[in-house]
RNA sequence: GGGCGCGUAGCUCAGGGGUUAGAGCACUCGCCUGAUAAGCGAGAGGUCGGUGGUUCGAUUCCACCCGCGCCCA
């Protein structure tokens, strides 16, 4: 639009008018990272102030590396740069590293699937030390898209000095934690039942069994199985005891049946035969029971020490076992109430038989196959061994029912493959012992959103369990116990640091990974023998437990940094998606709690999770959503923050996204386009007249317009910041776009022609409404950086010739005039142009047909006496008349203020409702109305409109005030009205044609007679707005560009040309 | 079965003991313009999931029920 011979003399750099979002972001981030400007915000904050530190401490929750970022990770790496950015304006330094998990489950199944071997017995073939490194580089893989994504979506973290949980010195600090828990005595080791994967060949931890969604749906056998009693005096005959299972493949493992001490059970007969059931089971076994009897009652405690012959001979035998045992736990609600105990596969069960002295059993192997215990089944995986089981149970005639349940079932995380339960050696956190002391220290967090707290989060811990935190794997920190090898010599070292280590070994270890750390062997030192060795034990750590150290090991705490660490612990905000109530989130709960007796985080945002708009999870084979990176290429990263990060994810909720991104195009149209609309329009005007506008710092002689748009400046600033200050994102957007109106359908609307009036005797009047949008607009620009990074980047530096909006401070309110009652007032003049509009709309008269009056009824009308001109020019009418009698126009309504006299009148409320519906009320001429008994003062009602019929009328402020429209049109209004129709005519036309907008025209038309005349009576006007040197009416030979227009239902022709 | 969240316009969602329940999108109609058609406005569109209760007054509070989502048994 600007003369390329203007540019070198522009005031600022020209506002494209089609801006391209996306490529502007690139330009602005490769500015970024030329200046550093990421590193300069932080840096240039001190890390200490007057009261300790000044650091406001961010916590990055590690993304396992090996997998691409979704939408997911969009929405919580816009929060991990929002909130730090808003709080390094405020002028805290905010330190942001990236973090990365590296070890666990996910990377050793990638690093399987990568090198097409399974399981424990293959990777061993493999080589471990291979596997591991192998695992070291694949993890690693993905860091260069992550760091595309990150940076495109205008995040900044510093990926220079981030942090890996592999890196020596996090697992150093790892070390230390575990021997610090080992120290309070809060680790043990046990024999717990636990949710195993065979899959991945170890067991879970319990909270990653319910990591998202692991149950579903599944189909298994279930059977009613008899068990003959060993015959007792007294018996009536052979009695079978029945249990019910749905896991067929744990009965060769029974060693107990369980009875609940206070149910009813029946005993049956038919001919001979006897069974023994609850008495509540009877009912759902009709069928298998028809011709049997009942031939007597008991309780549960009866039949309690009664011992039974077993269904499979594997375990006969076995101490203490296969007995009938009272226990609380069991129901009636599914089988038959007498459960069927295998302690090596049930936490119950374990549990039970461990306290009456029955020994545990595990004929299962890490891959979830039988083993040689159980000859008939060795070698087959428990759950294809089922239908074996099953017939060669019903070839022993011990089988009741088989039929086949569907339940929801918890599946392995990452294989999909179903859990199993099982005995195995673990090591634990005691969390149980200190959960009370987390619930208490929970009070102190800000949940966002809240009842995260009592709820979801709460809930959580009230229930802690202990927390199972080994790991029958090769790629994860050690866990660092050294043990004794011989029984005889028992000793147990567990070591806390590099030092240690190399104290009893004589090495200082590089690394601390398998096979290195179990080479390290040394003599049992409680061993006169001198045989027994100290050996580490296998397993490694559960990769959560490095997730809830990084807040001291990404320091290395406490070898280094121990006082940065301790004068910033814990942080003050963490944002991760709500399932991470039970994984991370949690995590640092327990180590902060057991370590140092602290919340690990003052404040953290729980997000929900971004669905198709089918509520359908987001998927990468069912491609149900927009492609994120032609999305951030479309309508770029500020868009997507706007739309993410305003949406109901930060309440929690879900966020249906549809796949053809039209929420984003919005998100750009009302969040980003309004802004760069009024930086265009500002940038056009001030090159055009050289206008160099600087930031407003009084305001004592601007006019109510400037002071208006600089009041809801200020209110804007205001509301965000309170917002922000509480961590509601979405608030803080919602505040943007009735600014945007006002700036942009208000404040420059009504002062458009300010910017292009002639200098002469108007010179302040312009300057001002130039600083004042100016004003605006760099502080709109500060208030605004954290939540539209890039596009107030390039506005406020464009504005300011500063270099980032991003190093500037948080704007101050208070430098801008606070001024309710101008605000209110303003407000009400809109509202009344809106009804006068509406009028005109209704009576179908163009805007540009001025009319004569427009009457204004309200009981303030005197204080609008100031904007009679404002609203003038916006209605476009010749005078404005202000009334504040409602006879004018209408009748008196009396409308209490119910929500004021309600509480203050109580039952009386009824009669003085209904008596100002029907009008039984008087004024009584004090500014009080008495109706049904009472008395109202200020405050308690409003006297609203009741309009009377046949008037041009539009009621405004809720009812309290009418405008009156004279819609009479004369000849001398159509003949203005034509003159404003060819004026636009024009305009549109110099448009079209790509003309400057300072260009001077030469105008010809043909046009009908009483357009002419119109034409002829307005020809200084229409020259005059439009930049024309000539206007030719009617006198043939049109040149230029010429066109038909269509003047309000008259065709004219008409041609423009430069002068 | 339990916990948490939710049910408001065709869609996505705000709101909240008070008579006239809002926004955006979509729809219909219209409009300004020497910045913005990726603009501005108006209209239509709702027994606020159901049933009871508390109350002068319930969409809002309480109870129960129905439905949806998540989590857990």
């Amino acid at each position: 639009m600007t003369h390329p011979a203007e540019t070198a003399s522009l005031a600022y750099p020209p506002a494209e008018a089609s801006p391209d979002f996306p490529r502007i972001e690139e330009e602005v981030q490769a500015a970024w990272k030329r200046d550093r400007i990421f590193e300069e915000s932080v840096s240039f904050r001190p890390a200490t102030g007057d009261a300790g530190t000044n650091e406001f401490v961010f916590y990055d929750g590690p993304p396992f590396a090996n997998g691409l970022p979704h939408y997911g990770h969009l929405v919580t790496g816009f929060v991990k740069d929002l909130v730090p950015r808003y709080h390094t304006m405020k002028g805290r330094r905010v330190e942001r590293r990236f973090g990365w998990d590296c070890h666990g489950l996910p990377a050793e199944l990638q690093s399987e699937k990568e090198l097409g071997i399974s399981g424990r017995q293959e990777i061993l073939a493999y080589g471990m030390e291979r596997f591991n490194e192998h695992c070291k580089v694949s993890v690693q893989r993905f860091t260069h898209e992550w760091e595309y994504y990150v940076t495109r979506q205008g995040r900044w973290v510093d990926f220079q000095n981030d942090y890996k949980t592999m890196d020596l010195s996090f697992m150093e600090s790892v070390m230390w934690a575990f021997k610090r828990l080992w120290d309070k005595g809060l680790i043990y080791e046990g024999y717990r039942v636990v949710p195993y994967s065979w899959a991945v060949q170890s067991p879970l931890s319990n909270f990653e069994t319910r990591l998202d969604n692991s149950y579903r749906e599944r189909q298994d056998p279930a059977l009613t199985v008899k068990f003959r009693l060993d015959p007792r005096d007294g018996d009536p005959g052979p009695i079978d005891i029945l249990a019910w299972t749905t896991t067929p493949w744990t009965l060769p493992s029974n060693l107990a049946l369980a009875v609940g001490p206070e149910i009813d059970y029946a005993l049956v007969r038919k001919g001979d035969h006897h069974l023994l059931l609850a008495e509540a089971a009877l009912g759902k076994y009709a069928k298998e029971l028809e011709g049997y009897e009942p031939v007597a009652s008991m309780k549960g405690t009866d039949l309690a020490g009664r011992t039974y012959q077993p269904v499979f001979p594997f375990f006969q035998g076995t101490e203490n076992a296969h007995k009938v045992l009272a226990a609380d736990f069991v129901a009636t609600g599914d089988g038959v109430g007498i459960v069927h105990m295998a302690p090596g596969f049930g936490e119950d069960d374990l549990n039970v038989c461990v306290a009456h002295g029955i020994p545990v059993k595990v004929p299962v192997d890490v891959a979830g196959k039988f083993t040689a215990e159980v000859p008939p089944y060795e070698g087959i995986n428990v759950i294809e061994a089922n239908k074996q089981i099953i017939q060669d149970l019903k070839a022993a005639g011990v089988v009741l029912r088989h039929e086949t349940i569907v339940h929801n079932y918890p599946h392995c995380w990452r294989t999909d493959t179903p859990l199993i339960y099982k005995a195995v050696n673990s090591w634990y956190v005691e969390v149980s012992r200190f959960k009370d002391r987390m619930a208490e220290l929970n009070k102190q967090i800000n949940w966002i959103p809240g009842h995260v707290k009592d709820g979801l989060f709460g809930n959580w811990l009230e229930n802690a369990r202990d927390w199972n935190i080994s790991r029958n794997r090769f790629w994860g920190a050690p866990i660092p116990v050294w043990k004794s090898d011989d029984a005889r010599y028992p000793r147990v070292d567990v070591y806390g640091s590099l030092e240690e280590i190399e104290r009893d070994f004589g090495v200082r270890p590089a690394d601390l990974h398998r096979p290195g750390i179990d080479a390290l062997v040394r003599p049992n030192p409680d061993d006169p023998t001198g045989k027994s060795m100290m050996r580490r034990v296998e397993d490694v750590l559960d990769c959560w437990f490095e997730s809830g150290s990084m807040p001291f090991a990404q320091l290395h705490y406490p070898f280094e940094n121990k006082e940065q660490f301790e004068k910033n612990f814990p942080a003050d905000f963490i944002v991760e998606y709500v399932a991470q109530t039970r994984g991370w989130f949690y995590t640092l709960m327990v180590l902060s709690t057991a370590l140092f007796d602290s919340v690990p985080f003052k404040n953290v945002i729980c997000h929900g999770v971004v669905l198709d708009e089918h509520k359908q999870k987001l998927s990468k084979r069912l491609r149900n959503y927009p492609d994120p990176q032609e999305v951030l290429n479309t309508y770029g990263a500020d868009a997507l923050r706007w739309y993410l990060v305003s949406s109901p994810l930060m309440a929690g909720g879900d966020l249906a996204m549809p796949k053809d991104a039209r929420g984003i195009a919005q998100a750009l149209r009302q969040g980003v386009l309004p802004l760069w609309n009024a930086y265009s329009f500002f940038t056009l005007y001030a090159n055009i007249d050289g206008v160099k506008a600087r930031q407003r710092d009084s305001w004592d002689q601007v006019g109510s317009l400037d002071r208006y748009i600089l009041a809801k400046t200020r209110q804007v600033v205001e509301g965000v910041t309170a917002r922000l200050d509480a961590f509601d994102l979405p608030g803080a957007y919602a505040l943007v776009p009735g600014y945007y109106d006002a700036l942009n359908n208000w404040y420059i609307r009504r002062s458009r022609q300010r910017f292009w009036r002639d200098a002469d005797g108007a010179a302040q009047d312009k300057q001002d409404a130039y600083d004042t949008l100016f004003t605006c607009l760099v502080t709109l620009c500060k208030a605004l950086a954290p939540m539209l990074p890039h596009v107030t980047e390039r506005i406020y530096t464009a504005l300011t010739g500063e270099k980032s909006v991003h190093l500037a401070d948080w704007p101050d309110a208070s430098a801008l005039p606070a001024d309710a009652k101008l605000v209110a007032e303003m407000d009400l003049v809109r509202d009344i142009c809106a009804a006068a509009m509406s009028i005109r709309e209704q009576k179908q008269l163009r805007t540009r047909l001025p009319l004569r009056t427009l009457t204004i009824v309200h009981p303030d009308a005197a204080t609008l006496e100031s904007y009679s001109q404002i609203i003038a020019g916006e209605v476009n009418v010749k005078a404005v008349t202000l009334s504040t009698d409602i006879a004018l126009v209408g009748s008196r309504q009396l409308a209490v203020n119910a929500a004021v006299v309600g509480p203050k009148v109580g039952p009386a409320m009824k009669s003085v409702m209904a008596a100002s519906k029907t009008g039984q009320w008087t004024d009584n001429g004090d500014g009080t109305v008495s109706l049904a008994g009472v008395t109202l003062g200020a405050g308690e009602f409003d006297i609203r409109v009741q309009t009377n019929q046949g008037l041009d009328a539009a009621r405004f402020a809720g009812g309290k005030g009418v405008v009156v429209l004279d819609t009479t049109v004369d000849a001398e209004l159509e003949k203005e009205g034509w003159a404003r129709d060819f004026v636009r005519a024009v305009q549109s036309t110099r448009k079209d044609a790509g003309f400057h907008v300072t260009d001077r025209i030469r105008i010809g038309a043909t046009v009908p007679a009483e357009v002419a005349a119109a034409l002829e009576a307005h020809a200084e006007t229409v020259k005059r707005e439009t930049l024309a040197v000539d206007l030719k009416v009617n006198q043939g030979g049109l040149t230029g560009v010429a066109t038909k227009v269509d003047l309000s239902g008259t065709e004219i022709e008409l041609a423009i040309a430069k002068a």
